[in-house]
DNA sequence: TAGATTGTTAATCGATTAACAATC
DNA sequence: TAGATTGTTAATCGATTAACAATC
């Protein structure tokens, strides 16, 4: 039976691949739960308490060796087999996502972006197409994404969630504005105006 | 002698703040703290813990007046007083800020852009104006601005945090992929990658 | 081997939830 | 007044940190 991770340790994840990956573009070979501790600002107490949730990793007396512990957290995170996209709502949040976001990187394939504006519609970024509201939801039945990504105003976004949803979709990566909430299917919200607001707070 | 406020508790208040703000624009007056719950997925416990950190906006018996308590929780973010801000690095994501996003809401006024690229230099976006980034330290010495959003390739992340802060920025908004950390000077991330990362992980 | 550092258990700390007297 | 709901203290729960035996 496996253990459930608590939020606070998977959301720290990221953060732990990201680090690791640039010891080993810097060509570091190992590195100890102190030094990495140190380098984040934690405790190396929990960075060890953190990758036991998933596997012994290290080994006595050494440390990490920074490419297994990569692919170790690669493959936790679940970034190392391609997942499928769908962006919705090609404005400028979109448009950025599309010319910028390195979604490999992150273990996704961007397959295609939907308007219903004709400005966009038929446009390429970054070699991914831009298609029609309309053919969503054939779009969808055929290629299955894994994820959508909703750059939509906020006034449609609970109807555009419901509606992937119910084409398959098992994730929404949310840009809206609106607190969504689908039984079963994880949804990560990106609040820019939460983030500003928190930041607007502890200028003061 | 002020207590400091959790960061959890810091965290819920600007979501709290939008619910609030939405239950106003539907024309409610009063709303009690289990109702409130209800609608955030939380506990009414949590929220009386959370809203008496800064002080008794309710009333026994009655719950809190919308009105009353959005005005507070607008004070106590520091969004009712208008801050300033400069965003450095007008590339897509810079751009789609600039074009989308409301800074007013979340208590900002967005003085200028600053790139060092030719065809966006005197550009216009809502009205803010894209400066040469040569001009950006003489600009920083004239407004003082509060915030810098720093919206620039990570491989410069470092050196412009350092700058804007030696010209006297008290808070830094990060969208490079970089954890900047500068002694006494907050600094929100918003991490895309992690964002997404998590939902990945979320999604298996 | 001796030194270093892990994996893991135990102790502490902080955050959330429950309970209830105060009071509108 | 009686009912509702707060503000706040106490109890619980979970997450972080400390400690240390195991072991490379």
């Amino acid at each position: 039976m496996e253990k459930t991770i608590s939020t606070a340790v998977i959301k720290r994840l990221p953060r732990y691949y990201r680090h690791i990956q640039d010891l080993e573009k810097a060509g570091v070979f190992r590195i100890s739960s102190k030094d990495l501790a140190n380098k984040l600002g934690l405790t190396a107490s929990q960075i060890r308490q953190d990758l036991n949730c998933f596997g012994g990793f290290g080994q006595q007396g050494y440390g990490y060796n920074v490419t297994n512990l990569k692919e170790q957290l690669a493959e936790i995170l679940g970034i190392d087999k391609s997942k499928t996209a769908v962006l919705i709502g090609v404005g400028n949040i979109g448009k950025a996502l599309m010319k910028n976001f390195d979604f490999e990187g992150s273990g996704f394939k961007l397959l295609a972006g939907f308007d219903t504006n004709p400005d966009v519609i038929g446009r390429e970024f970054e070699g991914v197409r831009v298609l029609d509201g309309h053919e969503m939801k054939a779009f969808m039945q055929k290629n299955k994404p894994d994820i959508a990504i909703l750059t939509i105003p906020r006034h449609i976004a609970a109807v555009v969630a419901k509606d992937v949803v119910d084409s398959g979709v098992r994730g929404i990566w949310n840009f809206t504005n609106v607190d969504l909430h689908i039984e079963n299917v994880p949804i990560e919200h990106v609040h820019l105006s939460d983030s500003l607001m928190t930041l607007c707070y502890n200028v003061e």
